[in-house]
DNA sequence: CTTATATACATAATTCACTTATGTATTAGC
DNA sequence: GCTAATACATAAGTGAATTATGTATATAAG
């Protein structure tokens, strides 16, 4: 899923259902480009990773497919099934609690949890 | 490390040397029981993950042990090198920068990452 | 035109942190 | 005396990822 960072194991159904939820129907290289913008190219998706979880989330009805080809160029898109849908509630309330409960564990102040996107990068 | 959430996965190291930053030296089965108290049950740690985790961290120098013999029952107690000190700094600096990057992927509305430790559960 | 890069999908082999299972031994509670 | 808690340790197995490979179209650069 990432270069780096240990920490991503675990998260990328979450991520996936997610960004679905938020930005409609998408296609498998689309979401690797939305999330690598959303992350500031923290997380980068990889096909290993991508394709299988897909395929998976489909299998176990939590996604519907549509193909739609452009020129000859075939697309897959993905989008959430009422299965699915429920599913995101979980898995966000899910990461939700582990931050809390990772926060109280590593004892982590509130505001090193900042509202702001990316403090304190660099453009270019 | 924990019955239920895949999330846990990559946490292990940060917890442990995290728990002995801030209780100083301590022995295996107290950090499980440091853990579980901390995360409110939700973080139960095995020794199958953590007794290998607490000698590769020795191995590689970021742990130093002392064995401690009470009564005929033997403790290994466990407290951070100078350059494990170190290592809880970059380790901790990086779960924080997961979880800001996770909270813009993931859309999370900052009210829900809560200052009050565990709310709404009860008793018993 | 040719080459490199980006787009777009897919799967197989491998890795590695974890779970599960097992083993040994002391101490405390009923 | 039995069970549970304390206290350590390691081996076998799992599964979500990485890495590697394959196919094919579109586009930009030389």
């Amino acid at each position: 899923m990432m270069h780096s960072s240990e920490l991503l194991k675990g998260t990328l159904q979450t991520i996936l259902l997610k960004v679905l939820k938020d930005n409609g129907r998408m296609y498998g290289y689309e979401l690797t480009q939305r999330v690598k913008d959303l992350s500031d190219a923290r997380i980068l998706l990889t096909e290993g990773a991508l394709y299988p979880t897909l395929h998976k989330l489909e299998a176990e009805g939590m996604l519907k497919t549509e193909v739609v080809t452009i020129g000859k160029r075939v697309r897959k898109y993905y989008s959430l099934t009422a299965e699915g849908k429920s599913l995101v509630k979980e898995r966000v309330a899910e990461f939700i609690e582990f931050i809390n409960t990772m926060g109280n564990v590593l004892q982590i102040p509130q505001p090193a949890i900042s509202g702001t996107p990316f403090p304190g990068e660099k453009k270019g």
